[in-house]
DNA sequence: ATGCAAGTTAAAGTGCGCTTCAAGTCAACC
DNA sequence: GGTTGACTTGAAGCGCACTTTAACTTGCAT
């Protein structure tokens, strides 16, 4: 498929296409002319980049999980990276808690009110890593 | 307490709590000479910027949410940021699940792990927002 | 064969969230 | 009252993830 296929089933801009190429998170196999040529599978690589920064990935972080250099992928990097996505949604939950109590509390201010109070509190807990 | 102190309990640097204060996400409550004087309570806003920023609201939203213009806070718009913020939770779910996964899995690429796959596939109805 | 829409490149530009720098002010201690 | 080190400002710089631009090439329909 070419580039502009890519492009309306992925959603993404030909510019970005080319970009994540450059940096080696796609590939294209092949060219026609100077046209890049792409297989079908790089809907599901972008894909996978696409909720990889979407959960907060950096691309070259995306590069090292998800592209394998040596014979087999990084193990221990990915359970590492599983970790850090588990402390994220415990931070998510509890600023989606936070924020449904604020829109409910009638406190003059969520800073007066002890329920949000208690739920910074809570976080800072986790503030470390 | 003065920049240092705060400086010194937060953990961010003071260039920070100026550009935050620039910004309008904190603000001092007079100055010695030029020096800025805060208030204690800039550390729970600081905590709440730092919990905000982690799970991904830009500076501009948080100055949205949590600094009240009118008479009151805008209780919309938190009840769609906890949404956002579930949605976002799935998000997250889901690829922790994939990449504890793929850590575990045999198959020889994880684009050829059915289960992966399906897990991707998933991801993608999730897309649109 | 020709025209042109769609593709290509390298380089510069953008927005966000800060950080760094240079030059200046001044509170506090001696 | 002089030094000094913490603070100040405005402006420039930076890293990331792209986007835009300008100049060029080329597959494909006519």
């Amino acid at each position: 498929m070419d580039i502009a296929e890519v492009v309306n089933t992925s959603g993404l801009p030909a510019s970005t296409l080319r970009y994540y190429e450059d940096k080696g998170l796609i590939k294209s196999n092949g060219r026609v002319g100077l046209r890049r040529q792409f297989s079908a599978n790089v809907l599901e690589r972008l894909a996978l980049i696409k909720l990889g920064s979407r959960v907060g990935f950096s691309l070259d972080e995306m590069l090292a999980m998800f592209t394998a250099d040596g014979p087999d992928i990084d193990r221990e990097l990915l359970s590492a990276k599983a970790e850090e996505l588990d402390g994220k949604i415990r931070e998510l939950t509890l600023m989606r808690d936070g924020l449904r109590h604020a829109a409910a509390c009638r406190a003059p201010s969520h800073f007066e009110c002890p329920k949000f109070l208690r739920i910074l509190r809570f976080a800072q807990r986790w503030r470390d890593r």
